[in-house]
DNA sequence: TTACGTGCAAACCCTTTGCCTTGTC
DNA sequence: GACAAGGCAAAGGGTTTGCACGTAA
């Protein structure tokens, strides 16, 4: 994201934005590393450290607002728990972005989830989110 | 989960586990309701109200490393970004459950996936987890 | 010059913990 | 009667916000 022209839109919208050092600095961390940060991670990785960390917090909100950067995690107010799959059957979660609700979903495969989804719970699927959890090469030995 | 003799196991493991009020409820709303929810959902769904918020979070722990339970968003520490696929190609993650770093995986198949995990990045899935976003018959309205 | 953005510090919210009391086994 | 578990309140850690100053445009 060199071109701070592709960002008008929303420049638009607002009445304008500025290109400061902060929110250079912020956009190169990602630009160098390219894996999900935290604020205190993106802070820790700043060319210049004397960059507040509530300034990297705005500028991540920022280029959320802008498109440029996403939230990997968008499940929101901390951490939420379910019965396990040992205690009942393996499904996923249809989330809704309008009102936040989770519903469940049976099953387990991609193409015929997003048709399944839409023909039975008329959910509307913008985009999905697959993880995977286990033990990087380092870890398993 | 009404046969609290399934949880023997770390029962014996620790030294004993005693059945209160407090666990019993929260485990009801569990039952009661099959979405993932936060302590504070828990909580505002007790039959008695008067117990703490504190003991809420303590029996979600407790149920979570019995098993019973699990925590749907295994991110810890706070939201993470990266940049949008409007900027970069469209790619997955892995969550080493040993170090906690998160690395890219390009691509978008389920049972592929698996094979180029192990493979490609060694990288041994322990499971996985599919999300979808998008809008529920209610907003997309 | 204007008003957006930053630094700083306090405020907030969710979560955890210490300590004493309660209540299960 | 022991000791695990709960209630309460304070502490902790991440995130947000108010305010005055600095600075990009």
């Amino acid at each position: 994201v060199k071109d701070w022209q592709a960002l008008t839109q929303w420049a638009l919208a607002r009445r304008a934005f500025r290109r400061t050092p902060p929110r250079q600095q912020v956009l190169d961390v990602f630009t160098r590393h390219h894996l999900p940060m935290t604020a205190a991670e993106v802070h820790r990785r700043l060319k210049n450290r004397r960059i507040n960390l509530a300034s990297v917090y705005r500028a991540l909100s920022f280029f959320s607002r802008l498109g440029v950067l996403t939230s990997v995690d968008h499940v929101r107010e901390g951490r939420r728990y379910e019965l396990s799959d040992a205690h009942r059957s393996h499904h996923h979660h249809l989330i809704c972005q309008g009102c936040g609700t989770i519903q469940d979903f049976e099953g387990c495969f991609l193409g015929e989830f997003e048709r399944r989804a839409r023909k039975e719970k008329r959910f509307r699927i913008l985009r999905h989110e697959l993880r995977f959890f286990g033990l990087c090469q380092a870890c398993a030995a």
